[in-house]
RNA sequence: GGAGGCUUCGCCUAGUUCGGUCUAUGGCGCCGCACUGCUAAUGCGGUUGGGGUCUAAAGCCCCUCCCGGGUUCGAAUCCCGGAGCCUCCGCCA
């Protein structure tokens, strides 16, 4: 949702942003005057409501020809101020609706433009040199450690069975990404991943996202597509002590209808119903949110170094960004088989946007509330598998254990091949 | 799934019988001041929160007794619906 104020003051700051995003420059307009028509909505009731209980306090005190009177103008009032009332309640809902039609204000720096008009900020790590690479699913099979024929046998396409090395593999790269949250002062938390309708709408996952969802009909409960929703909602309509930057780790699963997508990356485990996520998710005071993202990019880049992964780091371009985004920085791994790179983390600065929806505040200095910045990033997923079954694979069809996660594997510096 | 109880200003709590003076009681905590040769005790004072107006403060206004409706000139209080928590019963991986 976005700032009013910013809206009443700097309207042109929000055009810009239209303009870099490719979206209508006409919804600031809108947004002017249901703020003006609210404003004079909310005025008048307060006006009718004060009479009415000035002149309600006097009934009791009043007698014969001056009781009757009154009560004639009083009951008057009454109706006035219940239409006022609602007058106020449909201004509110105009100008909530107006807010929501404005995605966020591009931050400044964000590259102008769509989809392919991303930046490259660098490229990190050494590709290796393979002549003919084995894609993930080929060595995840081998070893043992993927199996998506039984997955779809079970429950349809885009599931799979980690198995053996895989179910060790996926385990340690999470746990491993909790030591480093841990480590850097994060809370880890485990959510709940089934959430109310007001969590989901909130986020704003029921808007552009909402045939992504997945639905239970019978209880009215969404499962999460991230760990980003019951974390951003965790907070919802409270003022925070924010002193210093509210960090917290989510681990869950996450579940994708993955509607849009019939045909694309349906080999392997790139993209799938089910997977598993630690995200990071930051509440902290706005003036701090651009330090933070920067700070969440580095700790996506530590942990792609500790699993030893080649990648490059891009600068999503304004029309790319979500509604919710004010600039977003994605993490790619360099997928082999592919010989292409491949997004394994995204995190994105929602500056007060997503806050404010969900009514999360701060006292700032002067003790008087304030609403939060919320920024998330994430820190591994079941996705990272591909590139690094693919990057550390041997020509044999072995692949080479990063010394990181050789404890969560027995201690092994190679997975093998395995006779099925 | 069935029956009952509860929900008040940070925490605990009075108030709901019988609607108005509830602009919500008291305690704890917290803040300020005073006093005592220490941050302990005591005394006095203050303290619901949110929104708006305002350069700011003061002041003023509105909202707020779990949430949403209703009755009424007027609702913490009466009526209806919902949520959460707690008991008991039933059922159960």
């Amino acid at each position: 949702m976005i700032d009013l104020r910013l809206v009443r003051d700097d309207p042109d700051a929000i055009r810009a942003s239209q303009r870099a995003r490719g979206e209508s420059e006409s919804a600031v307009d809108d947004l002017l005057q249901a703020d003006e028509q609210r404003r004079c909505a909310v005025q008048r009731f307060e006006a009718l409501r004060a009479e009415q209980k000035q002149l309600s306090a006097q009934v009791p005190k009043a007698a014969g020809d001056a009781r009757a009177g009154l009560l004639v103008r009083t009951k008057q009032l009454s109706a006035e101020v219940k239409a006022a009332e609602a007058a106020v309640a449909e201004a509110e809902r105009t100008l909530r609706q107006a807010q929501l039609a404005v995605p966020n204000v591009v931050e400044e720096g964000a590259p102008p433009g769509g989809e392919d008009d991303y930046v490259v900020l660098r490229h990190v790590g050494d590709r290796p040199d393979l002549t003919s690479p084995r894609d993930h699913l080929e060595l995840g099979e081998a070893l043992g450690a993927i199996d998506v024929e039984r997955g779809a046998k079970v429950s349809g396409s885009r599931f799979y069975y980690l198995t053996g090395p895989g179910a060790l593999l996926q385990l340690g790269l999470l746990q491993l990404a909790v030591h480093q949250a841990t480590e850097a002062g994060f809370v880890l938390v485990v959510p709940p991943v089934l959430v109310k309708p007001e969590a989901m709408e909130g986020t704003g996952f029921l808007g552009a996202h909402a045939s992504e969802v997945y639905r239970l009909e019978a209880d009215d409960l969404f499962l999460v597509g991230t760990s980003e929703v019951p974390l951003a909602a965790y907070h919802t309509g409270e003022i925070l002590d924010l002193d210093r930057p509210r960090r917290y780790a989510g681990w869950s699963t996450c579940f994708r209808r993955e509607a849009g997508s019939y045909g694309k990356d349906v080999r392997g485990i790139l993209r799938v119903h089910q997977f598993d996520k630690v995200e990071m998710f930051v509440f902290c005071p706005p003036e701090q949110a651009h330090d933070e993202h920067l700070r969440l990019l580095a700790w996506q880049e530590e942990m792609l170094a500790r699993v030893e992964l080649p990648y490059r780091v891009i600068d999503v371009a304004a029309g790319d960004l979500g509604t919710s985004a004010a600039r977003k920085y994605d993490c790619e791994a360099w997928v082999p088989s592919q010989g292409r790179y491949r997004e394994v983390t995204s995190t994105s600065n929602c500056t007060t946007f997503q806050a404010r929806r969900l009514n999360v505040r701060y006292r700032d200095a002067t003790g008087r509330p304030q609403v939060a910045a919320t920024l998330n990033g994430t820190l591994a997923t079941t996705r990272w598998l591909v590139p690094l079954l693919e990057n550390h694979q041997q020509p044999d069809g072995s692949v080479r254990v990063p010394k990181a996660l050789q404890p969560f594997l027995g201690g092994r510096d190679v997975l093998k091949p395995v006779a099925r």
